[in-house]
DNA sequence: CCAGTTTGCCTAAAACCTTTAGGCAAATGC
DNA sequence: GCATTTGCCTAAAGGTTTTAGGCAAACTGG
């Protein structure tokens, strides 16, 4: 009976890992024990239950994004910025669609006020700074940057634009510079 | 040994409603069963298995919001018309959260193009009429409004903009009349 | 270094969901 | 009214979740 060596993080990481291969809502605490080679129940010491294992993937996949984010972004300001957050969170999203789809799994308050989501709004008003936005367009701005990306996103996942010209890329960058666009438009005189 | 007079559609509409109650992915034959208060495996006579289920009960929201985003805009042009297809769709996933979710089920190429999602595309493209605008700046826009208004209800319906404020409300009749500003901008001279 | 405790993975088992196979009785058609 | 079709049933196998209790490996301190 060898010790496989279990833990929370381990099997968090294997879990983001077999999101991305096989989607998210196909990850369950028996394909995981698979991936060690343990019986089912030896996953029960180490997580409470099914629920906690995917509330685990999607803590790990926000801050995973928040940092990728976070970096895209430092150093840049105005459009550079958007472009930049915008293009860091699809392109982790492609890299990672089970661990994305994690990302956006409901969480109950107090979890998701402890997650990197608070981390997410922050930069997403750090971006608006470059544009003069005042209370409450500045809260109207993130709810709707947050929707389009996420929106765009998730389409594209669910492979919605694939087999139609113009390319994906095309309408993406077509889409934030639109944004800018119309951010700056909205700036406070 | 009564019969029920069960129908693929008449599971395929109470499968609807349960969705609607407990939520899409709660849908199961087995709850189903109960439902009707016959055994589960007298269900597998009317369906083919548990995945054609939600697939009719997703090809059942999308004609049902076809319907609805079709009345809405009849009649309407420009503005009016952008801001009665976008609350008609928000409406529709607030009053339905689960047949919502039903219809963003991803369907094989196929099942999709037979779909009402066809008359989704369709009914987007009518509404950029009123704008000028020409390819691919059209396919662009329609891809970009099927983001924000699929983001923003999604991002709703998760809770995300509960509490806080300002009111979701505002934020929505924010995104739309900018929205417009947006497209009157794009639109070729 | 080795007894004692803790810890980790195990077996066993109950509850629920999916799906298939085969049967009997109700509804339909001639 | 009888034969056929159809609809719901029982039975059963296989998968997932979760709990309970056991044995052995890995630490702990004397």
């Amino acid at each position: 009976m060898v010790r496989v060596g279990l833990t929370p993080e381990r099997l968090t990481l294997a879990g983001a890992e077999l999101a991305d291969e096989v989607g998210f809502d196909q990850v369950t605490v028996s394909a995981l024990a698979r991936r060690f080679d343990v019986k089912v129940a030896s996953l029960y010491s180490h997580l409470k239950n099914s629920h906690e294992l995917k509330t685990r993937i999607a803590l790990f996949a926000l801050e995973e994004l928040a940092d990728r984010v976070a970096d895209a972004v430092a150093g840049r300001a105005g459009k550079d910025a958007l472009a930049a957050f915008a293009d860091a969170y699809r392109d982790y999203a492609r890299e990672h669609p089970g661990r994305y789809a994690a990302a956006r799994l409901r969480l109950d308050p107090e979890t998701a006020a402890a997650s990197a989501g608070v981390r997410h709004a922050q930069m997403t008003r750090a971006i608006l700074r470059g544009y003069d936005l005042t209370e409450p367009d500045q809260t109207h701005a993130v709810r709707m940057l947050g929707s389009v990306f996420h929106g765009y996103v998730s389409l594209e996942l669910a492979g919605g634009f694939e087999h139609s010209a113009p390319d994906s890329q095309e309408s993406w960058a077509w889409i934030v510079d639109s944004l800018d666009a119309l951010l700056r438009n909205r700036a406070t005189p």
